[in-house]
DNA sequence: GGAATAAAGTTGCTCAGTCAACTATTGCAC
DNA sequence: GTGCAATAGTTGACTGAGCAACTTTATTCC
């Protein structure tokens, strides 16, 4: 993490592409603030309202979806898991009367994630809060005038 | 994760705070330029080194130690693990020889994490890969002209 | 239309991580 | 110096995630 086995100022000319101080210092900062940012946010919602970060944006995408579901498949690509973690996160929340299944009747292979009324609830409540985390932990720690080249700068790091 | 849930234009005035559209925008790109990164990252270095990012990470720290060992509890300062997830890590990096453990001779409270000369050989075979990672999926993506902004709007992310 | 292939979803196994409880040792107060 | 609080580290129980293997159903291709 720290600056010997970066970059060794002043060594033979090098094949390996080493650290500038820099760029090292941009890669510690990203770091930092992914654990910061994600570890406060996670900790509010999880100690306010019982939910995992997944767990809240699975909720949302379903809000968000059409007739308040979406198959297994849809939702996957909307969450960052894995096809069996979106499996397991939907029935813990139907273990909890959040979500429901209801089979597709022109697919069988295929099965919707439900949102159910105290789903909605739920996710009702728990919206101020993760809101006031993003607010206080992400954009208010940001200068306005800085955000749209942060974000493009981010945006340039997801591939395709 | 979508617009409706963060901002409804032209609803009642409202003392919650939402999310602006660029705000949004800026809150995905950060959670999607993390997961981006962190998974190319890892999947190398586990893929070709078998090591985590974590792992990788406590046999830096050793390296750049004085002796190259650390206290527990500095390892825990230095890397973003609670305290069992240090001696736990610590422990299966010494189960495939990697670390040793060394008691204090002056404090029997304290034991020290070393780096073995196996774990000292495995961290110079994997720092290529890694830094090839960091170079590929995060600088190379970056405009030179705006590294700097960017590494201070990422400072700033981290709470104190 | 039958065989091969692909897609959707779940399950078993394992792993890495947390929290809370615990032991052991040291430092501090008075 | 005794007693209490703080510090260092580990352990147990549990959780959330991934991968690989598997079942079932749909699609494609000849």
């Amino acid at each position: 993490m720290t600056e010997q086995l970066y970059s060794r100022p002043g060594s033979r000319p090098d094949r390996r592409p080493r650290l500038q101080p820099n760029e090292l210092r941009a890669w510690k900062a990203f770091l930092n603030a992914q654990a910061s940012v994600l570890r406060e946010l996670e900790a509010d919602l999880v100690g306010q309202e019982r939910l995992t970060l997944a767990e809240y944006d699975v909720l949302v995408q379903l809000a968000l979806a059409p007739r308040q579901e979406l198959r297994m498949t849809d939702l996957w690509e909307q969450v960052r898991l894995s096809r069996s973690g979106i499996t397991r996160l939907v029935d813990r929340l139907a273990r909890r009367g959040l979500t429901g299944r209801r089979p597709c009747p022109t697919d069988r292979r295929v099965t919707y994630a439900v949102l159910t009324a105290a789903g909605r609830e739920r996710l009702r409540r728990a919206t101020p809060t993760h809101l006031q985390g993003v607010r206080g932990y992400f954009i208010a720690r940001l200068e306005p005038d800085q955000l749209e080249r942060f974000t493009r700068s981010l945006e340039a790091l997801a591939s395709r």
